[in-house]
DNA sequence: GCCGTTTTCGGCCCGACTGTTTTCAGTCG
């Protein structure tokens, strides 16, 4: 079992034990552990294998789950997960995905009516079954009916870039309004999480009421959730929901930092402030015993009152980031302006939709030293993948660019490239000869994705084997909000990337993200590099870079730890 | 169920909004 699934079925088990009406600490006790798991970088089945104590010393993980998740590595399954859905169907947790319900009117709605399934409670709204029930009405009815139509257009969440275009248009949009003197996002798009449920905005205004009011009558907006004088929520026509705060500037500070979160963060930031005496809320940090305001104007006040140095959103997961900042050893953190060029670009040869004229002009634009071609090879045919004799005389092309560049004293240099596939046996879809000629073989994976775990580490650990890739480019082919990773075991990919030397890349195509942000971090600690490439088809594409190196500070990448922070000669001689 | 600068027992983050209520429970973030 992977740490996913695991995860998932403590996250299953404390929603089981709410409906239920369970202890509500014990219930937290697996909700934490859930996401505990999800931030873990190590696989819990490799920490297992090293021994008896392999598993302890997690933080949040006690002898109760690591009993668990012995069992659930051992027989695959929970005996006591299993024991709850005997009680409980499990339909009855889609319940809670409505949004307005929760465990307490899931269990009411189960035990007075037998609704188990989200069908079901459409039909019992519908029919008008639900407002003789305490605490239901005819509102509540309406807002059940409502809340699921909504479920439905919108499974699940959005990706980071539309939302992003989202917030941008907001902004701009309540900057104009008289009074309005900061618009800031916080949430996960603060953090640059790869995918998000819903927009948070904050504004300092002299007027609430006109903001507010603004603020539900977007164009964009669909429906208004709710409006309240420091507190509005809408949903879009695009299904996604937008939050925003109305506030003051001497309370934005501590606002700002309880709205970015994570609420993992925060919780843990909350009790370390209780530890000390303090009391942090999104209005300021207060004195347990006399209640005086002691900061709360910025962030870096916030945390300056609890001994912190101001941590950078992207960390803020309690993946560590406190106990680092408390030892002064938070990482310096990868910018924008570190990368010196990009290693995974495509031309019109392949499926890309420029030339090496073009490209050279846009990537010196981005003040980059260099940019490694790398068209599809053949196995790629609806790419127009480059079989051999097209691949070398693009080598030779490129060579004779690259001449031409000198000549004109430009420091810029195209490397000679290829995205070769790792075809299903493992061997590599270009020959030797195209191979040697290679300053950057970049291998991926683009068919038989379907594969099992274990064939499918084989094939990626025999391509890396060949000594021929320089970099695994989207190593677990996952596309955010459409498609899984593939089965594969990383750490497994690591190591032997590591004995190769080969490094693995970080797609900045807002999609993909891949590497994601928990094996970004878990190279960084084998000692990998990671090469942060755009992957473009079009020049357009090159600024995608923002995308990739924001998920790469979520994975506590480092210059150090960046391939394509390095200079041309560095980079051309590995 | 977890955890320890208060602790091996007794705590465990905190506030806004809604709907159904006559003072609050449930939900959400």
């Amino acid at each position: 079992m992977e740490n996913q699934e695991i995860a998932r079925i403590f996250s299953e088990i404390a929603d089981l034990l709410e409906i239920k009406g369970g202890d509500p600490f014990r219930i937290r006790s697996y909700r934490n552990g859930s996401v505990v798991i999800e931030g873990l970088t190590e696989s819990l089945k490799s920490l297992y294998e090293k021994g008896a104590k392999g598993l302890e010393g997690i933080p949040g993980i006690g002898l109760s789950l690591r009993e668990k998740i012995i069992e659930m590595l051992d027989a695959g399954k929970c005996k006591y997960h299993d024991e709850l859905l005997k009680e409980l169907p499990a339909g009855i947790l889609d319940l809670l995905k409505v949004s307005g319900v929760g465990p307490k009117k899931a269990a009411l709605l189960y035990k007075e009516l037998g609704v188990a399934s989200v069908n079901e409670l459409e039909k019992a709204a519908k029919g008008h079954k639900l407002h003789d029930l305490p605490g239901l009405g005819e509102k509540s009815e309406q807002n059940i009916i409502k809340a699921i139509a909504g479920l439905r257009a919108v499974s699940g969440r959005f990706n980071l870039h539309v939302a992003l275009s989202h917030a941008e248009d907001f902004k701009a949009y309540l900057k104009k309004i008289p009074g309005v003197s900061t618009v800031e996002s916080a949430g996960s798009l603060r953090r640059w999480k790869d995918s998000l449920g819903d927009l948070d905005i904050l504004v300092i205004a002299k007027d609430p009421v006109v903001v507010m009011d603004a603020f539900v009558n977007h164009p964009d907006v669909k429906d208004a959730i709710s409006k309240g004088e420091t507190k509005s929520s809408v949903t879009l026509k695009s299904g996604l929901q937008v939050d925003l705060r109305v506030l003051e500037k001497k309370t934005f500070g501590a606002a700002w930092q309880y709205f970015t979160g994570s609420k993992e963060h925060n919780i843990a930031l909350r009790d370390r402030a209780k530890r000390m005496g303090l009391k942090i809320n999104e209005y300021g940090v207060f004195t347990e015993k006399t209640g005086k305001r002691i900061a709360g104007e910025t962030e870096e006040d916030v945390y300056k009152s609890v001994g912190l140095p101001w941590i950078p959103p992207e960390l803020r997961e309690n993946r560590g980031e406190i106990e680092a900042a408390e030892k002064g050893g938070l990482p310096d953190l990868l910018e924008v302006s570190d990368i010196k060029g990009d290693l995974h670009v495509h031309t019109m040869e392949s499926d890309g939709s420029n030339t090496l004229e073009e490209i050279a002009a846009a990537a010196m634009k981005f003040g980059y030293q260099y940019v490694a071609i790398t068209d599809h090879s053949r196995a790629v045919g609806i790419a127009h993948g480059l079989d051999e004799a097209r691949a070398l005389k693009q080598i030779e092309a490129i060579d004779a660019f690259n001449e031409r560049l000198k000549k004109s004293g430009k420091k810029f240099r195209f490397l000679k490239g290829a995205e070769v596939d790792i075809r299903a046996d493992g061997t590599l879809d270009h020959s030797d000869r195209v191979l040697s000629k290679l300053d950057c073989a970049v291998g991926a994976i683009h068919s038989g994705f379907n594969m099992s775990l274990a064939d499918m580490t084989g094939r990626i650990i025999k391509g890396i084997q060949t000594g021929k890739l320089n970099i695994l480019a989207h190593p677990t082919g996952r596309l955010i909000g459409v498609r899984e990773a593939y089965q594969v075991d990383m750490e497994a990919v690591m190591d032997e990337a590591k004995k190769h030397g080969v490094a693995l890349e970080l797609n900045s195509y807002p999609e993909r993200l891949d590497l994601n942000d928990v094996y970004c971090k878990r190279a960084k600690e084998k000692g990998l590099l990671v090469a942060i490439s755009t992957d473009s088809h079009s020049i357009a594409h090159l600024s995608n870079i923002a995308y990739g190196v924001h998920a790469a500070r979520r994975g506590w990448l480092e210059k150090k730890d960046v391939l394509n922070t390095r200079g041309l000669k560095e980079v051309r001689g590995r």
